[in-house]
DNA sequence: TGTATTTAAGTGTATATACATTTAATACAA
DNA sequence: TTGTATTAAATGTATATACACTTAAATACA
């Protein structure tokens, strides 16, 4: 369905605006569906995020600082979400010997079970939720990589 | 920057999880850049967005739950967004004379202001911020569109 | 060395969002 | 008409986010 029509707006200024306001409507797309995912191991996309940036590590920590530069959303408090995870035993936290200011970060053995619980629902949807070929979905990240400049 | 470096992820498991992130991320590129253009008038994005639904009624009301509709973000609160209007002035509020559970919405004269004031930033931010060539522009929005369904 | 600056993480607080529930009006079948 | 279901909007509440500020440690450098 065209963006006009979804959000039932005639016309947009140039396409540049309306590229803007279509990413952001297909972006809320797919947040609302995948809420339904995460919502059921009381997970918040954010922390799932989170929880796959420290397995990406293999082991290796991570500070909270580098946990947030790597995050989706960049406005989300790193912090806080570490405490939440921290809560649930999903990840451990412990002061860096070589900098006391910064803090260590690894996923638990808890935390690595509830992703790969997670993670044929999570290809599935994100399969099923693109209504793509895979030709165009790489014409699609093409584009995404470059519109960041 | 290609995604893999911007959240310096080595791979994915095929371009539909990918694209998915790469979408997320680049809503949020979107959204962290524009709340400079509204913090300075004390707007959110989302206001700034039920105003502009409100404009393209060209003087029509409209109720409540079609304001939600068409929102960019579904998830957000449009009773409370318009009720946050309305303590600006932005817009009034009053009771459906045909169905008195609805609630007809209207711009007013100060909203339209504030939207004026703001049109030629918005506008030149958009253009900015997209690093892509008209025709790659128009090729993103039929991508977007499909992606959809 | 001592003082200033920068950096990392955490915290305070107002606002926003997610989601369930409530209230009131309407539709409509029995 | 009465009772039930549906719909529109508002509200309660827990959590999340935005953003400024604080604290403590590390670094820069006069």
């Amino acid at each position: 369905m065209r963006i006009e029509e979804a959000i039932k707006q005639k016309e947009f200024k140039d396409p540049f605006n309306k590229v803007v306001v279509n990413l952001l409507y297909t972006s809320s797309y797919i947040v609302s569906n995948q809420s339904s995912l995460f919502k059921p191991l009381a997970l918040s996309p954010e922390q799932y995020n989170v929880l796959r940036i420290l397995r990406g590590q293999n082991g290796k920590p991570i500070t909270v600082s580098s946990i947030q530069d790597r995050m989706l959303n960049k406005m989300s408090n790193a912090s806080r979400l570490v405490e939440k995870l921290k809560q649930k035993d999903f990840v451990v936290r412990e002061e860096c010997p070589s900098d006391r200011r910064q803090v260590d970060i690894m996923i638990t053995d808890k935390g690595l079970a509830i992703l790969k619980e997670l993670e044929s629902a999570v290809y599935d949807f994100n399969k099923q939720i693109v209504h793509l070929s895979e030709e165009e979905t790489v014409q699609l990240n093409t584009l995404l990589d470059k519109l960041r400049g």
